[in-house]
DNA sequence: ACTATGGTGTAGCAATGGCTACATTGTGCA
DNA sequence: TGCACAATGTAGCCATTGCTACACCATAGT
């Protein structure tokens, strides 16, 4: 198929490869599927990362982390959180028996760790900017698995230069 | 089950209800649930926006939105593309006629506008606290999602109040 | 020591979002 | 005017992340 435009019948173009500017089209194209495809894997690790930080503070808080206290600080039912941990276990980031509490491995532990950094750095910059401090509590939820390393150190640089941090 | 720890046997702890400060506790759970409960609907609408943004982009490039350009786009598969184009039409924001390009409803170009814009928004706030560009556009394709109105005015009163805007 | 109760596991369903393989269609160009 | 071939559609696979329903287990308290 060689394209045409069609609408509503109005517009009549033909394309080769892509109608806009020759230039910029192809030089665009890549970069911005790039861009995409590193947001789907973020997306895809968020859960991991959600889940070694909160096992982390729920062993911190309580000396344990339980299928069911996850689920109901994720807001989830325990079949879910029974399903994710097993992927954690999968991969290498935690470890469980049967009735047991949920334990982190090492590899689960360092991302805990780094994850919770990221958090509170992203809330303290929200805040910083000028967020209501809950809207940058519950935004950070979701940015937080986004931010590349460039960022996070530029978010660093600006609370220092700020005398916050 | 009245919970004890077990880890390797060592900790040995009773809880009715949770171990932690019964005071903070309680009160954590249901914001902290919120939080996720909120990260989650924004991951799910995410695919409709970023979707929505690239159609009318693609129109005002090429004067049409066709499924492989969609596709390319965004580094999938074309029938990726082609299963989520028909979630957009099942939700009302887009519609197509087979073989004929992809078109925007009034309510899936409200989404574009309003997704484009945050789009820019969030672009602009991280390269002024000091994110290099090309980071600043590969965060904000999944930061995006996450912000909200509340601090995405607070975003736009950080920029205003720098000259940039 | 028993048992009621709540934590835990498992089965099975649905929606989403990836993919490959293959069938169908439209049209630019020979 | 046809036809080769790219674009599009469709079928069917898998993984993830939700859910409900139900079975099983551990133990706190009697
Ligand atoms: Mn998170
Ligand atoms: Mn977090
Ligand atoms: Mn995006
Ligand atoms: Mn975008």
């Amino acid at each position: 198929m060689r394209r045409v435009a069609s609408g509503g019948g109005l517009v009549t173009k033909k394309r080769s490869k892509s109608s806009a500017s020759a230039s910029t089209e192809l030089a665009t194209e890549p970069v911005q599927a790039d861009r995409f495809s590193k947001a789907r894997s973020a997306r895809s690790a968020s859960m991991l990362e959600d889940y070694t930080e909160l096992i982390a503070d729920l062993i911190a808080a309580n000396g344990e982390a339980r299928t069911t206290d996850i689920a109901r600080r994720l807001g989830v039912a325990h079949p879910t959180a029974s399903k994710t941990i097993a992927r954690l276990k999968r991969e290498g980031l935690a470890t469980a028996r049967p009735y047991r509490g949920i334990f982190l491995t090492e590899a689960g532990l360092a991302m805990a760790n780094s994850v919770r950094q990221r958090h509170r750095l992203v809330v303290d910059l929200l805040i910083a900017v000028g967020a209501p401090r809950e809207a940058a509590e519950a935004d950070a939820e979701g940015i937080e698995h986004y931010v590349s390393d460039a960022t996070l150190r530029a978010f660093e640089a600006f609370l220092h230069g700020r005398g916050q941090r």
